[in-house]
DNA sequence: TAGCTTACTACACGTCTGTGTAGCGGAAAG
DNA sequence: CTTTCCGCTACACAGACGTGTAGTAAGCTA
């Protein structure tokens, strides 16, 4: 179907649907390269090792996404999302995991985006740092947990639909409050009770 | 610290802090049995194999935090977790990415209570069971991307203090909500837009 | 034509992994 | 005392992994 691609190329799009699939360690550089369908010595020939496929599978997803739109790091809208660029979301957020520096300076920048974003709200925030923090853990969990999703969907979310379903979730959750006055502040007595408990100790 | 266990505990603990840490296949046999520090053979003996421990951690850890209290499933409460609970919950949330059939049904079991919950509130949600999941799976990934959230608190979210601003942090976040009434509107429109020139196609 | 670089393959090497086997020592049962 | 079981170790095995090396064919330059 992309046979028409250079062989490098075609080593970089195997390499990085694998690697959103397996992780990192899960997929082997024999596996990319017949998925790819060259030796597993030109994926070598080209990319020195396999952390060299994977800077160069980082940058090329990174300069991609920026290429297609800033959007995968902005903060609030999560439409408009072709299988591809979510493959790519996918791919750099699995790479971030494993412990990629491409993909923790990909993190920082939606940290700094969200810092941005909140200063554009009156929320009532107590913690900035920690609360973009969890808004920016929780948005990529959409894609890190993708298979647990389909699961409880049903159906794949890579399917525009289904994907559909669950945008329209999140917006129904970002619309309105989970929790009551009430609930939140028992919570919150709850933990201020916790932080007390351990200042004594 | 922990060297009045029996061996066979000591292999568990060591196997839950390793699986957790590193993933299923990131913690080989030999680490486990050297952090337990007992012969690799032991560990066989013990549990047969590889996925045989796992599955034994993963009855355990669920045992453990069912008897604990069930709220390791309950749905609003993220309150009460000591490092402890936080572990094995870390433990089973990363065992359950990697292909558990037990991980599998304690996610269930979450999507189950969560219905309930949703019963007793009166959400305005399009989608029940989209919602659900979009909510469990962003409750869980404060667990997976430990790393991360770690990495923009500049702490590790282990220490109690930290883990009490990450909960503070989703306590704002549920509060309220976290968009408008036009923004989400707009984002309505753009979903329905999606729909439709998919449906057309 | 000759010389050199480039895309590409085949194959071997060392290491690490999960697994299998043989055996040791102590405690309990006869 | 002997037998038997159990906790436990040491060691060997086959396979998979990332890596290294040698070599082939094609295209470019002079």
């Amino acid at each position: 179907m992309s046979s028409d691609l250079t062989a490098r190329a075609r080593i970089r799009d195997a390499a990085i649907l694998l690697f959103a699939e397996r992780g990192i360690d899960g997929a082997t550089i024999r596996d990319i390269a017949q998925a790819a369908d060259v030796s597993s010595g030109l994926l070598r020939h080209h990319f020195g090792s396999k952390e060299g496929l994977r800077d160069a599978c980082d940058e090329w997803a990174l300069s991609e996404l920026t290429k297609i739109g800033g959007q995968f790091t902005e903060f609030n809208t999560l439409d408009g999302l072709t299988p591809r660029i979510q493959l790519l979301q996918r791919y750099l957020i699995r790479s971030t995991m494993d412990g990629s520096p491409t993909g923790a300076a990909m993190f920082d920048r939606m940290l700094e985006y969200g810092h941005q974003w909140l200063a554009t709200t009156d929320l009532k925030v107590a913690d900035p740092e920690a609360f973009v923090a969890v808004v920016a853990v929780m948005k990529m969990s959409l894609f890190t947990m993708r298979d647990l999703m389909s699961r409880a969907l049903g159906s794949d979310v890579t399917e525009p639909a289904t994907w559909g379903r669950m945008l329209q979730a999140t917006l129904d959750l970002f619309s309105q409050p989970l929790i009551t006055e009430e609930q939140a502040a028992q919570a919150r007595a709850a933990l201020d009770r916790l932080s007390a408990g351990e200042e004594a100790s």
